[in-house]
RNA sequence: GGAGGGGUUCCCGAGUGGCCAAAGGGAGCAGACUGUAAAUCUGCCGGCGAAUGCCUUCGUAGGUUCGAAUCCUACCCCCUCCA
C-alpha cells in the first residue's frame, strides 16, 4: 500500500514541474513521511511588494495546494525583512524600500487572494523578519562565511554582470543568503519556486548542510507565458490575467491566448487531472477537438476557480453573444451629451468617443473611423467627421470588437 | 580625485546638421479571413486639424545655425575603469 500511495504522490508532485533537485531525496523524503506519518515541510517565499496576483503568481501556488491535498504542511514565508531592505535584482531603479505598514497591508492583500487557492486553515504564514531581524552582525558575519564569492558568481545573474563589467552591490549577495537562511530557520524539507528561483533555492540547501540540517528539496515550476504567448506574464508587460479580475474579463482574455498554450495553461492553472489534458491534446491534435472550445473549457475551469461556476457560464454566454454572434452586450457604459445645441450645431463623433474615454485622442477615434472600426446603430461609419444629431433614442456606437458605449443626448 | 561610456517616441533599439514625428523589432490597436480577443495576411501606431499644414517630443537649461535628436556650453542622472 505505501508503495502505491508514493507513486500516486509523486506523480501529482511531478506534475508540470520543471525540475526537482534532486529527485532521489525527494523520494527519500516522501518514503520517510509516509512511513512516520510525519507530514513534509513545504516552504515558499513571498514578496509582499507586488499585491496584485496573477495567474503566472499561481503556478507555484497550485503546487502548494497540491501537496495540502497531499497532507503535507504549507508554509508561506512573506519576506518583509528583505523588501524593507531593498531592491533584489539590482536593476536599473532602485525598488523603494517599504514601511512595515505597508508591508503589512500587502501582505493582508496577498493573504485574501492567495486563500482563493489555499487552503486557510491548513496554511501557516510567517514574516522573515521573525528570525532575520534579530541576527547580529556577528551571526550575519558567519553566514556569510558559508558561502565564498566564487560560488556566489555562479549565479546566472550575477555572472553575466561580472563578466560585462555591470555593478554588483555586496548587499545582493545577501539576498540569496538570506533566502536559504530561511530554510534554516524552518527547517523546510521542500521549497518551491519559479526557475528564475533555483540559485536562491539551492543555496537553501547548501546552507541546510552548514548548519547541520538534512538539505531541502528543490522543486522548480516553469515561469508561465503572459497572453501574448511569448513573454512571461508580468503585470508591467501587460500580458497578465489577474485573478481578481472580472469573469468576463477573464474569458477574453483567456480566449486571446495562443492555442499553443492551452495544454500548459491547464496544466499548471487548474487541477484537470493529466488524463483528461493529455486526452485533449490528443483530440485537438487529430482534429477531434477545436481548440476554441479547449480554450471555452479552460476559461471556464478558471472562472469557477476564482469566482464560480455560474459566473464562467455567464461569461461563456456574453462571450458568445458578442463576439460569434456579434450581438450587443447587456451592458453597455453610457454617455451623456447635453442637448443645448444651437441651430445647426452638431456632436462630431471623434469628439464624443474622445470625451466618453473610450478612445485615447480624437485622432485615435479618426483613425479608427477610417479602419472601419466605428459602428454606429450597427452602421459603418465612412466619414471622419461623422455628425450625431440630437436624438431621444440613444445612440449605439461599436469601436473595434470589444468597445461599446451608448451614447444619450439630455435636454 | 582622474579617465571614459551612456541617457531616443509604451519597451528594445537605429539614427551624428536638413529627405526625422524619427529605421527595425516587440507590444498594442484595427481590417480581412477564421475555429476564438488563436494562427496568418494587411494597415495603423505623439497631438490638433477637412486639408496644404501646425504644435509638442529624442535627460535638463541655454547657445551656434536659415535649419539640431544630431554641433557647442553648463547642469542632472546612470554606468565602467584607475586612484
Amino acid at each position: 500500500m505505501p508503495v502505491d500511495e508514493l507513486k500516486r504522490q509523486l506523480e501529482i508532485i511531478k506534475r508540470g514541474v520543471a525540475e526537482i533537485v534532486p529527485e532521489e531525496e525527494l523520494v527519500e523524503k516522501l518514503k520517510k513521511s509516509l512511513k512516520e506519518g510525519k507530514p513534509l515541510r513545504v516552504k515558499l517565499g513571498l514578496d509582499p511588494t507586488a499585491p496584485d496576483i496573477h495567474l503566472g503568481h499561481t503556478v507555484v501556488l497550485q503546487k502548494l495546494k497540491q501537496f495540502q491535498s497531499l497532507g503535507h504542511e504549507v508554509i508561506i514565508i512573506i519576506g518583509d525583512f528583505t523588501a524593507q531592505i531593498g531592491d533584489p535584482t539590482g536593476k536599473k531603479e532602485t525598488r523603494k524600500q517599504l514601511s512595515w505598514d505597508e508591508v503589512l497591508e500587502n501582505a493582508r492583500t496577498y493573504q485574501e487572494q492567495i486563500f482563493k487557492i489555499l487552503d486557510r486553515e491548513k496554511t501557516r504564514m510567517v514574516f522573515n523578519s521573525e528570525w532575520l531581524a534579530k541576527l547580529t552582525f556577528a551571526d550575519v558575519i558567519k553566514l556569510a562565511s558559508k558561502y565564498t564569492v566564487a560560488r556566489m558568481l555562479e549565479r546566472e545573474d550575477f555572472a553575466k554582470r561580472f563578466k560585462e563589467g555591470q555593478p554588483i552591490s555586496i548587499h545582493e549577495f545577501f539576498y540569496p543568503l538570506m533566502q536559504g537562511y530561511d530554510s534554516v530557520a524552518l527547517q523546510a524539507d521542500i521549497e518551491l519556486g519559479g526557475t528564475d528561483q533555483k540559485f536562491n533555492l539551492l543555496m537553501g540547501r547548501t546552507l541546510q548542510k552548514e548548519y547541520g540540517q538534512e538539505p531541502q528539496i528543490a522543486i522548480m515550476m516553469p515561469i508561465l507565458e503572459g497572453t501574448d504567448g511569448v513573454q512571461k506574464m508580468s503585470k508591467s508587460l501587460g500580458n497578465y490575467i489577474g485573478i481578481n479580475e472580472p469573469p468576463q474579463e477573464m474569458f477574453g482574455k483567456i480566449m486571446s491566448i495562443p492555442d499553443s498554450l492551452i495544454v500548459r495553461y491547464l496544466e499548471l492553472l487548474t487541477s484537470v487531472p493529466m488524463e483528461t489534458i493529455n486526452e485533449m491534446k490528443n483530440q485537438m491534435e487529430t482534429g477531434v477537438l477545436n481548440p476554441r472550445d479547449a480554450k471555452v473549457f479552460l476559461a471556464k475551469e478558471i472562472i469557477t476557480q476564482y469566482h464560480s461556476r455560474e459566473a464562467a457560464d455567464e461569461a461563456e454566454l456574453e462571450f458568445i453573444k458578442i463576439f460569434r454572434e456579434k450581438e450587443l452586450p447587456d451592458e453597455i457604459p453610457e454617455y451623456k451629451v447635453s442637448g443645448e445645441l444651437k441651430d445647426g450645431e452638431v456632436v462630431l463623433l471623434p469628439k464624443v468617443l474622445f470625451s466618453a474615454g473610450i478612445v485615447k485622442s480624437i485622432s485615435e477615434a479618426k483613425r479608427l473611423i477610417s479602419q472601419g472600426a466605428v459602428l454606429v446603430n450597427q452602421e459603418k461609419i465612412a466619414d471622419i467627421n461623422f455628425a450625431l444629431k440630437p436624438s431621444k433614442e440613444p445612440y449605439t456606437v461599436k469601436v473595434g470588437k470589444r468597445r461599446f458605449l451608448k451614447i444619450i443626448f439630455e435636454k
